[in-house]
DNA sequence: TTCGTTGACTTGAACGTTCAAATCGTACAC
DNA sequence: GTGTACGATTTGAACGTTCAAGTCAACGAA
């Protein structure tokens, strides 16, 4: 193909100019140290051919990539729907510091550590972005053991300071639901859980019973996975208690949409009768119908984050953590 | 932070091995050409250190940088649903080739051609893929143009001999559905689809048309928007018809699930009284109930391909066109 | 005995950058 | 008028590979 023809570099540049290789660099880098009329005349040679610096090179130079690896997950796992949209921001929190994503997609969590290595060590990648860190995450046993650079968007639970993180405020989400139901006058309010992880599910539940506990309330609720027909199951028997809620926070979109069908099948006007409220703020929201209120998580400003502290991460040494607040985006069901 | 130690290079080892570089090349390389011992020798001092090959120098003195660039897709966009499963195939295909995905999230056309020049001539990637194309795609007219060597999943609709692609036969797609229903012995069977847009919406119908005409049936249905509602309100006017169909081949999993809604509000029991056949086999057919049977995509043999002919690219000039069909997957609504 | 062949290995150069040191005027202070 | 500080530019080396050409000894055929 087009292999033949090869690109201008820096030599061809400087010669066209009638500079040295080094001027053609610094009319890139670092304009100020030449003079006016040296820099026009290079960057208008510039101009003509077209010329880019090579990244091949300049890796090899500066020893560093500019990629970050990040593991692309299976299509099949229903949490990806809010790793979908922070896939998306990382990619452009990632060009905003002239960094690019690498994916990758191992078949087993050893895998994925012997991959992170031999991607790390053969200088293909400067470090790693982890999502969907959970409690004994090997992930983050071995990159800390090993140095390799990473950040993680998910907390580092076994042992929070050893690496840099950024997460979301579960808790504070799931009080800023409660207390929004309670404020729009309702006071049987259900929490509609995960059993219990230790972590996130742990976390989302904590925000609710805080929020309870403020308003001398008594917590309700059930307990399911994370699967549609689970929450359906788990939401009509809440919905079929004595005295049922006239609200509901769910701990993930999956199990709201799973409660808005309970309720629809029990006769339930939701939105009118009962309130239901979502977490995540994923693609299912605008599945249900009416669409589901949800807790959004700001994978946006997380991602910036994340990219944020993996720059400042080369320079200092002492891992960060960042906690942020997640907002009520209100729809139908609320 | 770890950016003091170095990596072991080719030249730590030679060292230690008392060869020369070229010879450690050879061991990793070319293991034929050294003599036995040597071999050996040098294999223990590699694993010793645990050396890799450093892939930025590879890439330099290669001109090739194994990468390929992946337009990161907005997740509000409905369709992505099946992208998504490709994208992790395409993953999977790139690391069989030693080859990786990097990802770019441009904000329009413009900018995303730009940004394909600039990430080719830069030689921070050696390609593209490309997916979602359409006719009038501005992608492949200028890629073309400037040489860049890039596949796509979907065909080039305006030049189809002018550039290496792999796609999905529509049209076979909606045959077998249709022969399906045909078989099951259904006779009055619909298609609802999307607006002529003169490519995929309209491949699909053809396959349709061309099925009913084989068996002398007189086609019905409708058309509508990729939408969950539009393909609700399509659907109910199908169905309220004077001589309502037994099944519905739908031109997707969106237009399908909306079909199942439809079908549900005028008490008809989806896959008894109702067979509806989807199209994509996305993440949706398994958010209906009964789960949706579908025209499933075959995201991992498109992503094989590509990458196989991504590979051959470099070496033989000729594009070359691919034709995949899909099949269906049975699930409760047929 | 000579000479070409083969196998095992080494050497120098190149890929395209940038860093660090050197060069060469030119201007400024004393 | 001399030292020196500075600005603009060049030069050599390095980053870590691999390619192409080389060396060198052993071997076999004429």
């Amino acid at each position: 193909m087009n292999r033949e023809q090869r690109m201008p570099t820096i030599a061809t540049v400087a010669e066209l100019a009638g500079v040295s290789r080094q001027t053609v660099s610094n009319v890139v880098r670092a304009p100020h140290r030449v003079s006016p009329d040296t820099l026009q005349r290079v960057q208008e040679i510039i101009r003509q051919v077209d010329y880019r610096p090579n990244r091949s090179a300049m890796a090899l130079q500066a020893r560093r990539s500019g990629l970050l690896a990040y593991r692309c997950h299976r299509p099949e796992e229903t949490e990806n729907l809010v790793l979908d949209r922070f896939l998306h921001d990382l990619c452009r929190a990632a060009d905003d510091h002239d960094h690019h994503i690498t994916l990758v997609s191992p078949t087993s969590t050893d895998q994925e550590v012997a991959m992170y290595s031999e991607l790390y060590r053969s200088g293909r990648v400067d470090g790693f972005v982890l999502s969907g860190t959970h409690p004994g995450d090997q992930r983050l046993i071995s990159l800390v053991a090993e140095a390799i650079p990473f950040v993680s968007f998910g907390r580092n639970w076994d042992n929070p300071l050893a690496s840099t993180w950024v997460d979301v405020d579960g808790a504070s989400g799931a009080r800023q639901a409660t207390e929004h139901f309670w404020r729009a006058g309702h006071r049987r309010i259900a929490f509609l859980g995960w059993p219990d992880d230790g972590a996130i599910g742990a976390d989302r539940h904590r925000g609710y019973l805080d929020a309870m506990a403020q308003y001398r309330l008594e917590p309700i609720g059930g307990f399911c996975f994370d699967r549609l027909d689970a929450g359906e199951v788990a939401a009509a028997e809440v919905l079929r208690m004595a005295e049922p809620p006239t609200a509901v926070v769910c701990v993930s979109d999956t199990v709201a949409l799973g409660c808005a069908w309970a309720a629809q099948k029990l006769g339930l006007v939701v939105g009118a009768e009962l309130a239901i409220m979502g977490f995540d703020d994923s693609a299912l929201t605008r599945i249900a119908r009416p669409s589901l209120s949800s807790v959004r998580q700001p994978t946006e400003l997380v991602a910036q984050a994340l990219m944020d502290r993996f720059i400042g991460f080369q320079h200092s040494a002492r891992p960060t953590q960042t906690l942020l607040a997640p907002s009520l985006v209100h729809r139908g069901s609320s």
